[in-house]
DNA sequence: TATATCCATCGTAAAAATACGATTAAAGGC
DNA sequence: GCCTTTAATCGTATTTTTACGATGGATATA
């Protein structure tokens, strides 16, 4: 028969980090976790508030792929769009970022 | 007839990450970006040089899934693991850590 | 008010990630 | 040399992600 009262090891440490602001962390993790994704995001540093049709030339994938990544990261916080006529145009959601690096700052 | 020849925006700036500095560093975030892995890289930061076994006890999951999520982060460059006899102890890449956050800073 | 432009969403096929039990391998104690 | 402990790997089922063409709605222009 195996033992499985094995003692649970004691922290070091506390981590200011859980909840709903860990899922958000870990939201925005993963939004730009992926190789095209974060390329748009490059596009968006170096060229701030451009429109949808602007990275979908760039990119050589579908529109209604851009526009999915688009809504990814939105959703996760990373950028923010706003509408100009029929177009929508994008930039980074600076304040989020700024929320973003504090806090892998802290934990790491 | 569609016109297609539509000029490239112009960019803005430059940034300076690309080619396999740019995959590592997608990769890190991709890595991390999943709730259960992000729980593993908490347990080791307040649980620095614990067991495999460790993390098996904390997580509601099997032990087979927990190994596959460390060599994920291990491969991602999160994480150090090293032979104990038989037990294998996990430790934080500090180095690669202290990459990634400055990368980030130079990014965003 | 037609017509074109722009892009979000829908439906879906294919690929990748995730989780698990079973197995295997390596180390330590008897 | 056996048996236990530890954890990595294998094979596989399920879920999620990714990518696309097609459609539709909203805005501008003739």
């Amino acid at each position: 028969m195996s033992e499985e009262n094995r003692m649970l090891l004691e922290p070091c440490c506390t981590l200011d980090i859980s909840g709903v602001e860990q899922d958000r962390l870990v939201k925005m993790f993963k939004a730009i976790g992926n190789p095209t994704r974060f390329e748009i995001m490059k596009f968006l540093v170096t060229h701030p508030t451009c429109i949808t049709g602007d990275i979908v030339d760039y990119l050589p994938i579908a529109q209604a792929t851009v526009s999915q990544h688009l809504k990814v990261l939105r959703e996760a916080g990373w950028i923010e769009g706003t509408l100009q006529g029929p177009a929508t145009s994008y930039c980074l959601h600076e304040e989020n970022i700024g929320w973003f690096k504090n806090k892998v700052g802290d934990i790491f």
